[in-house]
DNA sequence: GTGTTATGTCAACCGTCCTGACCTAATTGC
DNA sequence: GCAATTAGGTCAGGACGGTTGACATAACAC
């Protein structure tokens, strides 16, 4: 039945695949892997600038969707990025001591800490988000059917359904 | 020139800025911060399966890679990857260790490490590569103005100039 | 046989996240 | 008015995924 040349459990288990992944309707590389590529190239774009403020990314963040809604409290901001307070502590310190952010004590509820963009803060994000949308306006600008509306709606799809309601009402103000 | 009520220059550079960022041709806040939800996302869809294994992100891009070329040499995951020997060590020991992947001397060039998934690790790839399709291709589906070709254009359009004829090579297979 | 290349490994460090525990101040409910 | 809850902050300890620098080994190139 198993001559001495066959392969045991072990080895079939262990043997290399060497064909690549066959073509098939239900693996959509090219858009998979493009999609790794741009958003690492998208977030280089800001790193280099980040960089000169000893900032990372979560800086970033913060300082975005600070400026973006300035007066936002700190659990808007938590339930924003997903992350826990404690791991926001140390970034939201460093931006207030570095100047680009303040705390203001809610005006009806004192218990609230509400966040604003110093005029410093505000120059960095402009900054940062030119540069990004700089490359946004690039690769658009490449496409023979260059339809805005048509990767708006596909990078709204592409956010899971449960969370849309959220991202939509960081956008109501502009579209 | 200077009455007890005005603002010196500290009082300045501290104030907080009350407005949102005027709407700026220079700033699309909003495929911006869509890139970044989309993104977040899109990469949860994998985190969870992975999470069951033990493994990272960083164990994810390694699968995935070595899975769309099998044969690749440690150099060349590097260069796609952009990390050091240093951090990729332990993530591909792990991955050998665990039976995803296998290490084979290079035939010609005995110095080389061939990298080959098993089937265990092919089948743990294409699951994860289906999820991500998965999703994209509901985003898709969502569009009035479906233009497949559109959006690879444009994320391809997002890598930096420099980077895409690597990226076309790593597509060369499929488009 | 010497120099270079491909890979691996040790050590120390950083950024960004986590959980759990605890604190203050302010608001709310009864 | 007092207790419970809420907003926010902080300390401790740990994990992961990356970094740099230095060094080791084996195999190839000339």
């Amino acid at each position: 039945m198993s001559g001495p040349n066959d392969l045991n459990n072990d080895d079939i288990a262990s043997a290399p695949v060497y064909q690549a992944p066959e073509p098939d309707e239900d693996l959509d590389f090219p858009l998979v892997e493009l999609f790794f590529f741009a958003y690492r190239d998208f977030i280089a774009d800001a790193d280099g600038m980040l960089e000169e403020y000893g900032f990372g990314r979560a800086h970033h963040r913060v300082l975005h969707f600070v400026n973006r809604r300035p007066g936002m409290v700190v659990a808007e901001l938590l339930d924003i990025l997903r992350i826990t307070k404690q791991s926001l502590g140390p970034v939201l310190r460093q931006l207030v001591e570095s100047g680009h952010l303040v705390q203001i004590a809610g005006p009806e509820d004192r218990r609230q800490r509400l966040l604003y963009p110093t005029q410093k803060g505000r120059n960095l994000s402009i900054q940062l988000t030119q540069m990004q949308s700089r490359r946004i306006k690039g690769a658009i600008e490449g496409i023979k059917n260059s339809d805005r509306e048509s990767i708006r709606d596909f990078l709204f799809g592409m956010i899971e359904p449960d969370e849309r309601e959220l991202v939509n009402g960081l956008m109501e103000q502009d579209k």
